[in-house]
DNA sequence: TCTGGGGTCCTTCGACTC
DNA sequence: TCTGGAGTCGAAGGACCC
């Protein structure tokens, strides 16, 4: 017996799209990162399987990857592309069942029970979904099949690329046993390192176990870990759920302690977050600010605004506040700004402050002008000197709250 | 040596209230 | 009026994911 429970993963997604569209590549190494040289601050976002051999994988500085292959063809990241290709994807999904959970820009997990009267068992539906991709957009997926999205999840990165992994109903854990523990989802470099203290290298060795030592040692999380070692994952295929924060953050080519550069920088991130929370027709009831120094120690600061808002000025203000104690004698190498505690508008105020009004017809007059022409078609004086980064064109469909761009190379 | 950007969730701690 | 415990909430940091 199958599992209905469909985990669907585009394969190096980014440079695969990057190949597709230029027959050139095909065959080389491609590394999608940053702002695409192999010079500047920023890290691989995608890399193509003719990279990997060289050791090139995600997260890893440019600068790195560079040194590992210098043969490489290193290219920007062009957001609004893979977008576009992303929906065209999902949208083959929803033709299979109407349960569908995106969960990046190149996966999702599906729920075909219900649909196998139409479509066939979950594995001819997993591989109908494969070919109909390659056929209609041109790229490869690999699918997992499984009862649980857990088990889903770990299959289809099991055989990738163009990988289809079907694990029965009832061979969750003896499935899942041989892996190493990093495969399993909650697990990154800490926790893995604390594990192997216990003796513990594979998903086996940690169901074996009591899930009471693990929570004495872990806490809570230990024995949530304990419960994923054996297959077991309760939640379901739904609808992701509506976003609980929009940030913003620039990483400096240089570090800085220039107060002016940095304030800007401050307005430009304030700009970007407030586009997108009117955008989303949100206000933030609170503002954090970010700063990560040049040792890399990283902190932050926030406040529960009086007014909830989804204006740039008052974002600017609070973050320029926030920061302040944070940048006295310190060479910035990250500044961050963020909005939480979001929320509909309540209510039009029936007598706003002076000028408010004013200010509002402004604001959407510029956001008007921004959607026609473009980001760059309005911008403030002060921004126009350079240095400070531009919002981030993204999906204007895209529903916040889903995680952010990024192919999982 | 180098370590992006955009998120979520959890833990800890201190302030505050009852 | 003072004190202590419990519960709540906001802030800060860390781990993790893609």
């Amino acid at each position: 017996m199958l599992g209905t429970i469909l985990h669907v993963d585009l394969d190096a997604f980014f440079a695969a799209v990057e190949q597709r569209d230029r027959p050139e590549l095909r065959g080389r190494p491609v590394v999608v990162g940053g702002g695409g040289g192999s010079d500047r601050r920023g890290v691989v976002s995608a890399a193509s399987y003719e990279a990997r051999p060289f050791g090139v994988r995600s997260a890893m500085p440019l600068r790195t990857a560079a040194a590992l292959c210098p043969d490489a063809v290193f290219l920007p990241v062009d957001g609004a592309k893979y977008v576009a290709v992303s929906r065209q994807v999902m949208a083959i999904l929803r033709r299979f069942t109407p349960r569908v959970e995106q969960i990046s820009i190149d996966e999702a997990f599906l729920d075909v029970a219900g649909s196998e009267a139409l479509f066939g068992p979950p594995d001819a539906i997993a591989a109908s979904i494969k070919a109909t991709i390659r056929a209609e957009i041109g790229l490869t997926a690999s699918v997992g099949v499984a009862a649980t999205k857990l088990v889903a999840k770990v299959a289809s990165d099991l055989r990738k690329p163009d990988g289809l992994v079907v694990v029965p109903v009832g061979q969750e854990a003896a499935f899942l046993a041989p892996l190493p523990i990093s495969r399993l989802w909650g697990v990154g470099e800490k926790t893995r390192v604390a594990l192997a203290e216990f003796g513990v290298r594979t998903i086996g060795d940690l169901a074996a176990i009591p899930a009471d030592a693990l929570r004495r040692r872990f806490g809570e999380h230990g024995a949530q870990l304990a419960e994923r070692a054996r297959g077991i994952d309760p939640s379901v295929v739904e609808e992701p759920q509506d976003a609980k924060s929009i940030s913003h953050e620039h990483t400096f080519d240089v570090d800085t302690s220039d107060r002016e550069v940095i304030e800007r920088t401050l307005l430009g991130l304030s700009e970007g977050v407030a586009a997108r929370l009117r955008a989303a027709g949100l206000r933030a009831g609170t503002v954090a600010v970010k700063v990560r120094a040049s040792d890399f120690s990283t902190h932050s600061r926030q406040r529960t605004l009086a007014d909830p808002t989804d204006l740039a000025d008052p974002i600017w203000r609070t973050a320029l506040d926030l920061a302040r104690p944070l940048l006295r004698g310190t060479r910035v190498r990250l500044l961050g700004v963020a909005a939480s505690g979001l929320a509909e508008p309540a209510q039009m105020p029936l007598f706003d402050e002076p000028g408010a009004v004013r200010q509002r017809r402004t604001v959407a007059a510029v956001d008007e002008i921004r959607r026609r022409f473009g980001p760059r078609a309005v911008t403030r004086a002060r921004l126009l000197e350079g240095g400070v980064p531009e919002p981030f064109e993204r999906d204007p469909d895209r529903k916040p709250g889903a995680r952010g761009v990024d192919p999982g190379a």
